[in-house]
DNA sequence: GTAGGGTCTGTAGCAACTACAGACTCAAGA
DNA sequence: TCTTGAGTCTGTAGTTGCTACAGACCCTAC
């Protein structure tokens, strides 16, 4: 009996309804550690509650936001440990910034390049290609 | 002895120091296709000519415009066919580049609100973090 | 009592590589 | 000629972040 819970959580499709996450993705997170292990009833449904759907709306908001499965882990053990300051939480959202920017950047150039490239085009029904032609060079 | 070859061609070393490719990845794009599975010498070593640099660098070039695999595939299917026309490749290109105008728009609203996020920190050795807290809300 | 849903587990698949292990081959030097 | 070291061969497993089964339970309502 010790271990085991009765009626009053919620189960893995209400969690997963209240927060929009997929189902099988909470599993996921359990297995990885990113989420406790629900208390089960007796015959091993998980059981949650409102400290488990916070912590389900937090990762889901941080990976919305880009941070990696890692970066997210670092984040929850400074709530979790109680010892997180401001400055710390600060550095690695900065960190996570810079990556975004960097991403940015990328992605601005690539298209910069295919806006050019597209716009090099007739449009026509002839066979020569000069995106093509500028892939291969 | 058909089907072999000697002396004249790359091998995979040498093709990978010129087009900058990993060595890993030749053998990865002759798996799926990508790349034609090249002769061999008697003792089973692939054999690369021009032909090949060329492709592959094709196929990089796409892959650093963040063209998909299935992508570039059917570029390359155009290529080979002989058939492609302007306005199909266009057209193609233009889809691609909405995919990444949109991968921009994403990264640029994370962006902000990171940023915003991040600003409004105080940066001092304090425990409350307004960061967590709009995670958690 | 049974029909239908939900839940449980483990495992395989996706993209696009990357990195081994263990066997083989090849060219150069002693 | 032998050896040594580098290159190559294969198949397979790992990466990230999920998602989707299959086959076995469980639970409620009719």
């Amino acid at each position: 009996m010790a271990g085991h819970v009765s009626g009053k959580g919620l189960q893995r499709a209400e969690l997963a309804r209240r927060t929009g996450c997929n189902l099988e993705t909470i599993r996921y997170y359990e297995k990885i550690g990113m989420m406790p292990d629900p208390p089960r009833t007796a015959s091993g449904y998980r059981v949650y509650d409102a400290g488990h759907v916070s912590r389900l709306r937090f990762i889901l908001r941080a990976r919305e936001l880009g941070f990696a499965i890692e970066e997210i882990r670092g984040l929850l053990q400074l709530v979790d440990g109680g010892t997180q300051t401001c400055a710390e939480v600060k550095a690695r959202t900065e960190n996570h910034l810079a990556d975004v920017r960097a991403k940015i950047a990328d992605l601005r150039r690539i298209e910069r390049v295919l806006a050019t490239t597209a716009a090099s085009c007739s449009g026509d029904d002839v066979p020569e290609c000069p995106v093509l032609e500028a892939l291969a060079s």
